[in-house]
DNA sequence: GTATGTGAACCACTTCACAGCA
DNA sequence: TGCTGTGAAGTGGTTCACATAC
C-alpha cells in the first residue's frame, strides 16, 4: 500500500479537474501550477505537492499538459466510468435532486428512487417509479450501486443511512441535517446550505456599514 | 482584537448548535463533551478546545447546560436575528432553492430574486417577482442584505458574484461550479454535490466486492 | 468522583527553497 | 531560463494530560 494520501488532497483534485476541463474547452494546451493556482486561489506549491502524490505529470520549464493531466486526474478519481446512484426521499428536495441537471454530464445517474410514504410509493418521478424504502436491500442486491443520496427529514435519516449501508452502499451524499454514523469503509459528504450560512454569518454579523 | 479563531472552529460551531437544539427538543438539560462528541464523531477535547475560544460555558464535574450553551452559540454565530438574502438565477435550481423549506425555520429568508433572462424577468416565483440582474445594485442600495445566493450557470457566475460584491453583499452561497474570486472581506461557501461525489468515488472506485 | 479548561506535546498539512530537468 | 518535484522547515490544528472546580 502506498503512503496514505491526506483527504484534503483528494477533496482538491476534483477542483483541479474542473478547472482543467474548462481550460481544455478553451483550447489551452499547457498550464503552469502558478496559473492554475491563481485561478483557484491555491498556492502553486500546493498544487505541485498534491499532484506529486500520484506521479510526475509535469514538464520542467513548461508546466502541465492540460489534456494529459485532466485524463490522469479522471483516472485517479474514478471518473472514467459512469456511476449509478439511488435516492431515498422523494419530497420537494428529493424531486429537485432527481431533476438536477448537473449530475448526468459528469457521469452520475440516479437509477432508483425510494420513499417510505405509501402515498408517494408507486408514483412516477422523472421516469422513475418510486419504490418502498423497505425494498432497498433487495432492490440493490443484484445491481452494482455504491452511491446513495439521502433526502429525507432528519428524524428518519440515520435509519435510512443504516439501510443504505446494509445494502452495501459505500458512498453517501447526505442532504439531511444530521451527523451520520457510518462504518469506517463508508464515506459520507454532507450538503447543508444552512450550516454554510450559519458559519458565514459569524463573520458578517457585526460588520456595521463603514461610516462615510 | 482577540486572537484569531481558526475557520475550522467556526465551521464546527453550527454543527454543535444543531446537535444541542436536538438535545433541547428531547428535554435534555445537561450534556458532556464526551457525549456530544460521540454523537458528532468528534473528540471531546476538540469540543472543549473549540468552546474555550469563546468562554467558559461548562461546569466541572457536570458538563454543559444544553439551553445555555445553545444560546451562547447562537449569539456567537449571529443566529439571534433573521437574515435576508437575494437569489440570482431563477432556473430549475434557483426555483428549487427558493422553495427549499430548510431556510425559513433557521431565520434565513430570500427576499429578492434576479435573473438575466428577459423571458423570466417579471414572472412570479413563490410570491416574489423576478427582477433583472442589472437592477441588483440599485435594488440593494437601501435594503440591508448581506447574503447572496448564486444559482446561475458557471459561465455567468463570476460576473454575478462581482455584481453582488459591488452591491455590498458580504456572504455568498455559491451553487455554481466555479472557484469564485472575491475580496478578502467577502465570504463564499460552495455547495457542489458533484465535487462531493467526485472525491468520494476516489475511495470507492476500486473496492471490489469481497470474495465470500 | 467527575468533567471542564488549557498549556504543552504532537501531528498533519502547507509553504519554502532549491536541485534537477527540459 | 523556466517550472517541476520534493526534502526540509514552518505553521496551524488536534490531542494529551492534568490542575482546577463543582
Amino acid at each position: 500500500m502506498p503512503i496514505a494520501i491526506p483527504e484534503v488532497v483528494i477533496d482538491r483534485l476534483p477542483v483541479y479537474a474542473r478547472a482543467l476541463a474548462l481550460l481544455e474547452r478553451q483550447g489551452r494546451d499547457v498550464v503552469s501550477s502558478q496559473e492554475l493556482g491563481e485561478q483557484l486561489g491555491v498556492t502553486p506549491a500546493q498544487i505541485r505537492k498534491d499532484l506529486s502524490y500520484f506521479g510526475r505529470f509535469g514538464k520542467q520549464g513548461r508546466g502541465y499538459n492540460v489534456g494529459r493531466l485532466l485524463a490522469e486526474l479522471r483516472q485517479i478519481l474514478g471518473l472514467t466510468r459512469d456511476w449509478s446512484m439511488v435516492l431515498v426521499g422523494v419530497g420537494r428536495l428529493g424531486r429537485a435532486i432527481v431533476g438536477y441537471a448537473g449530475f448526468a454530464p459528469q457521469g452520475y445517474r440516479i437509477v432508483e428512487v425510494f420513499d417510505s410514504d405509501p402515498e408517494i410509493v408507486g408514483s412516477n418521478v422523472d421516469g422513475l417509479t418510486v419504490k418502498p424504502v423497505d425494498d432497498l436491500e433487495s432492490a440493490l442486491r443484484d445491481q452494482k450501486i455504491e452511491i446513495g443520496i439521502v433526502a429525507v427529514p432528519g428524524a428518519n435519516a440515520q435509519d435510512v443511512i443504516d439501510k443504505l449501508v446494509a445494502a452495501g452502499v459505500k458512498a453517501i451524499l447526505n442532504y439531511a441535517p444530521i451527523a451520520a454514523q457510518v462504518p469506517l469503509d463508508v464515506h459520507v459528504k454532507d450538503i447543508d446550505p444552512v450550516l454554510a450560512l450559519q458559519s458565514m454569518t459569524f463573520y458578517v454579523k457585526d460588520q456595521t456599514s463603514p461610516a462615510k
